[in-house]
DNA sequence: ACCTGAACACCGTTCAAGT
DNA sequence: ACCTGAACACCGTTCAAGT
């Protein structure tokens, strides 16, 4: 419909902000400073976010829906074991990346505990703890069907592995990080182990 | 030596910000608010805490000093596993309490995410870490005494056990937490048992 | 050394006014 | 409906001035 026309106000805004924040990931994202970049008033910038959380929401399902990379689940020559501890560490860096996952977190945290959550953003954070938990169950069934083997509970162990990944990650973000780096692999060893007993 | 005189002024400022955080989590702490609370200039808060970020640190050393209680590790008649269950639920109480834990991981995140801690700070996080890890090591220690077993890695065991605790603690902040909840001992039982495999 | 309070440059939100 | 910019009540920090 409106095909020749720029971007919209609030696709400027989005992008204005989302910039920002990937040029500097510690930036406060104020009202003013993001209305200028985008080139609008901060009247007009509340007309299309009412309140600085509705921006910040916006923004972050932006980040959120970008970076799904696929599976190193299938395409490997690896046993079993060392497949799944590899879906799990590519599943880590996702959540705790280069700067120890301290800008996923600040992100995180800002749009889910600073404050109480509105109820789209509550349901952005559900959507994405069911896709992931939805992925890693996927690999269990992956390995689950190659051997044809006794069933054990994909749901609870994809539960399990997301708990011991979220405590990695969220320790990759508090200090001395690196430190603790070299023990990671031996906790999700353990972690792969314990929801793969045999073989 | 100066007996008889009541708090310093030191004294009021933290005593007046960690009632305010007590009487409602959620508060922001402002320099003005504080000092008077405190019933002292802000000119005068900021002598004694030249940044906001100071006088936070102060307040958050001051809360995690409190509150270490006794473990259920020895005094229950219970087995091995149970026991080891029951500590990690009581060391998950600690850091993910009534509100989910959203007021411990919100002064967690500003002191150790949301900007660079300084140095002793950070030094503060890495004291705690140390006290915890050395707690479950103790249990550990505990249980596997008890039966003359064969000596697994308690250090590395702990580290596991810390990442299952402090993912679940996490999680607990995040939304949803009510419907995870009743989840969470399986998610604690795996963690026993990939820990304590025979009986 | 300790303390005061004004001043500065910010912040998020509200709102009358324009088109 | 979309947009403006002033105004309001905050914020953290700085600093000349007092004792």
């Amino acid at each position: 419909m409106t095909d020749e026309n720029g971007p919209s106000t609030r696709e400027k805004i989005l992008v204005a902000a989302s910039t920002m924040l990937g040029e500097d990931s510690t930036t406060r994202l104020s009202v003013r400073a993001v209305a200028a970049r985008a080139g609008v008033s901060t009247g007009s910038l509340r007309h299309f976010f009412p309140t600085q959380r509705d921006l910040l929401d916006a923004v972050m399902a932006g980040i959120y829906a970008v970076g799904v990379a696929d599976d190193p689940i299938r395409d490997l020559a690896l046993p079993p074991r060392e497949r799944l501890l590899a879906c799990l560490q590519h599943l880590l860096a996702q959540v705790g990346g280069e700067d120890g996952g301290r800008s996923y977190w600040r992100s995180a945290f800002r749009a889910y505990v600073e404050t109480e959550p509105s109820a789209e953003s509550a349901e952005v954070y559900l959507a994405l703890e069911r896709e992931g938990l939805r992925r890693v169950e996927g690999w269990l069934d992956v390995l689950a069907n190659e051997r044809g083997d006794t069933r054990r509970d994909a749901a609870a162990d994809a539960r399990f592995l997301t708990a011991v990944v979220d405590g990695i990650a969220i320790e990759r973000a508090m200090p001395g990080a690196a430190a603790r780096q070299p023990g990671e692999v031996a906790i999700l060893r353990a972690a792969v182990a314990a929801v793969m007993p045999d073989a």
